[in-house]
DNA sequence: AGCTTTCGTTACGAGACTTCACATTTGTGT
DNA sequence: ACACAAATGTGAAGTCTCGTAACGAAAGCT
């Protein structure tokens, strides 16, 4: 039965299982220090953290950037899950509350862990030739699949055909047919604008509330203030009637 | 005449002024280290930049923290200047108008410098203190003061009285009134939810295209979606009319 | 001139990264 | 059960950086 593994590599292996384990320690440990103790990751610290010495890392990652990048891949797919977890646990055809689930998910995120969340969508690092590895692929990739995937359903529908701002230029539409992502099937030019939209109303208050930029405002007005930027995301991606000046 | 100095140190006194401009040197030659290198800012490497050596360089900051404390200070100093500068050049009374002028330049900073950027508004350094003294002064709070001191006369004029959103709760009335960073004099809460809806939005695409993120949008498209972007802003500032649904 | 302050250098110790050789554990085949 | 091989971890070593300290040189002041 067991020997069946050296056909094809199906069954990990119990070896490779505790290396996996390992690599998991590692991972967690070392956004555990990412926390803690800033961008500047002490590949030392991990390995005393975690009762080994330093060298012994070597094993799994040949570079500090190599961790890194496992790192921020784990964290485009967890915040990718976690987009599309909340898009699934909303109706399908409510594109205003799925607008909300998604605007309210990618908030969550950056709330949740801001260090991470920097790691994902901070500076990238020159000299650091993965990050763009990632920005092109799984980063803004990831989210705007993840969105764009769980918005097909209203896309499809021809809901968000509308949003409120279409004074595109020429360029634009070209750009929308060719130049979309990978991950991103071909959506409508309307559509695809609305994304980037919302994309970046969502990502400029997650930014800044995660990176301490309100924190002079109490939570209690910033979620308020938040429901008003949904609001406002939703009218522009044309999930409600524009409302009628209330004057 | 020139003992005048002893009274009160108007005058720089030669020697200040050879100090002032090595830290001037100082300063930008990390500000490139910053932008070649990363984050990771090399104390010695800047001395050797300098063709001095790195102990030389504690003679004018004490610590590598306060180097990056100054640099945001000019940084902060120089985007609010930048925002001042542009918002000046427009029509006083044209809201529309210094909202675009405001939202272009917030991007043409970022985009000119996504190193300096990301210093100012990244992801506050844990053991770095002081970030959040800065973030709850300068960084913020200068950004918001040269917003708001900019729009301050259509706020007065009542023009951004009425945001496209409206809906925000029992807690950002009080908070509006009371906790604003103390270099917003008090203005309208609509007026301020207003003027935080267009910081976000102009946040989130000046960090999205600043790292990265949209690098697989044509830089024409991008130009177009971040008028689009504007427009989107001036109408959930109340400085256009909802025009329409066109359909 | 002579003194004081400032500036810059060399010398130094602590700590981190990374490589290397060596020991130890672990799984496997006989 | 034994032995072999691979994987894993350790200690030592070399290079780097930070930050301190002691020392020398230059500039300005009286």
């Amino acid at each position: 039965m067991r020997s069946s593994a050296a056909e094809s590599d199906r069954v990990p292996s119990r070896r490779e299982r505790v290396r996996a384990a390992t690599i998991e320690e590692i991972k967690a440990t070392a956004m555990r220090m990412l926390r803690e103790h800033g961008a500047d990751l002490r590949f030392a610290d991990i390995a005393r953290e975690m009762g080994m010495t330093a060298p012994a890392l070597y094993r799994y990652y040949t570079d500090r950037d190599e961790l890194l990048s496992a790192l921020m891949a784990d964290g485009f797919a967890e915040m990718s899950a976690q987009l599309t977890a909340a898009l699934d646990a909303a109706e399908p055809d409510d594109l205003a509350g799925r607008i909300r689930a998604a605007a309210v998910s990618y908030r969550e995120f950056a709330q949740a862990d801001p260090a991470r969340f920097s790691l994902l969508f901070g500076l990238p690092n020159p000299g650091f030739g993965s990050h763009s590895q990632h920005t092109s692929g799984p980063a803004a990739g990831a989210t705007m699949a993840a969105l764009e995937q769980s918005l097909r359903g209203v896309i499809d529908q021809g809901q968000i055909a509308h949003p409120l701002i279409r004074h595109v230029g020429p360029g634009w539409a070209t750009e929308a047919g060719t130049a979309q992502p990978a991950d991103v099937a071909r959506i409508p030019a309307d559509a695809y604008q609305a994304l980037l939209h919302f994309l970046a109303g969502v990502h400029g208050f997650a930014c800044l509330e995660a990176f301490d930029h309100l924190n002079w405002i109490s939570v209690q007005a910033r979620d308020e203030l938040f429901d008003a930027q949904i609001e406002l995301l939703q009218l522009a991606m044309g999930a409600r009637p524009p409302q009628p000046a209330a004057d």
